[in-house]
DNA sequence: ATTGCCCCTGAACGGTCGTTCATTTGGCCG
DNA sequence: CGGCCAAATGAACGACCGTTCAGGGGCAAT
């Protein structure tokens, strides 16, 4: 068997948009999600994601400048707009740090609900981006971690969160680090079509963070 | 620029072994586990693997029928291990739910800690294997998921566990699945070199899981 | 009608891929 | 020492990759 076509074990066939409507830009970067999440980055090929909406390869490179350069397009603008997201879901809270977090929570959970295939593509594929490309992303990554860890500090000084202890500290850069980890794999497996709605997920995710950080009732 | 050679941003040189005494066999497994987990499985090529170990591209085929049979060999001993490891923690806890739900993620994180690199392939690298292959691995991760409902069921019928309710039910999936990709993705960020060992994450992970799913005191 | 411009096409380029296979190697048994 | 065979070699194969680019079409402005 030679060089046989790598595809993702949950791929299905690719669908080719009879006529799109809207401009190539936005069709080529709709299509390039699409694939990027069934498949994986580095077996979607610049033919498919052209294919898929209808173009043929060379037309690409009239709206990227790479196939690199389009991955960063929309992984960065994902990601933008969760910090976005996020940060105005603490500034509508209120002070009280449990009503933070837990529209913190909310938000981010639906988000990572509703937009899945987003979100999927964001976590998973953003390894393939060269150094120089990935530097924006992981700062606002870090600026998300930051701004949890920020409401996890000012819950504990106050008094309404009793975090767990590790090994005599409080280590709450863990602690979010593993809460974040938890919220944001709800796309790799939260289908629409499941019996569970997504302010559902999202109460479910606020609810035992809160008990997880130890905040008083 | 054509064709350059795709790299994650986490990348190292791959370093070549001077002199290699374990069985040819063995040290395949372990060049691929290592490379696969830096760079991803589609784009370690067969001749990057055979290189890290000193041989040629030709002698992985006296050993493995394909690229793809390598890949899932390595991923279904590590799941079997997993999987080993879990129901034996399980098994030494006693009869209280809290006791084995505690036995359960010190285990779990424990392991995610210690052999990160190999749950990192696992984990990430699962997708590219075709259905055939795949069926064993989530047979036996839904096995591991299921582990964790009997758990939680148990606790909740002895009166020691009182989780979140969803939508005026339990779903008790639902939490099991939460906790679950907290527990694994430890292996994404732990490093050994940090200040926390992985005993304390263990701990750590147990007292949070505790507190989620509300396990009386 | 003509120009200019944007966008698209599709062949072509240089390269890498997984896999095969005829050949060579090297150790062990008689 | 000679024969044997598992294991390794490295060239070769067919296929596909990202990217480039000369050519062409459509349409608004002149």
């Amino acid at each position: 068997m030679t060089k046989r076509k790598l595809v993702r074990t949950t791929a299905t066939a690719p669908v080719i948009v009879e006529r799109e409507q809207r401009p190539p830009i936005e069709a080529i970067r709709a299509a390039a999600f699409q694939q990027f999440a069934e498949r994986g980055y580095p077996v979607v090929t610049v033919r498919d994601i052209m294919k898929a909406c209808g173009l043929t390869q060379g037309a690409l490179y009239n709206h990227f400048k790479s196939k690199d350069e389009l991955l960063h397009d929309i992984i960065a603008s994902t990601q933008g707009e969760l910090e976005r997201v996020c940060q105005q879901a603490v500034a509508g809270a209120g002070d009280d740090p449990r009503a933070k977090l837990a529209a913190f929570v909310r938000a981010y959970v639906m988000r990572h609900c509703r937009l899945r295939v987003e979100a999927l593509v964001a976590n998973r594929e953003i390894g393939w981006l060269d150094a120089g490309r990935v530097a924006d992303i992981r700062r606002s990554r870090r600026a998300i971690r930051d701004v949890v860890v920020a409401i996890l500090v000012q819950g504990v000084e106050n008094g309404v969160f009793d975090p767990p202890l590790t090994g005599g500290r409080r280590d709450l850069k863990a602690i979010a680090m593993a809460l974040l980890d938890q919220w944001t794999h709800v796309s790799m497996w939260y289908g629409p079509d499941g019996e569970i709605t997504e302010e559902e997920m999202a109460g479910l995710y606020a609810n035992m963070t809160l008990r997880a950080v130890g905040a008083r009732p």
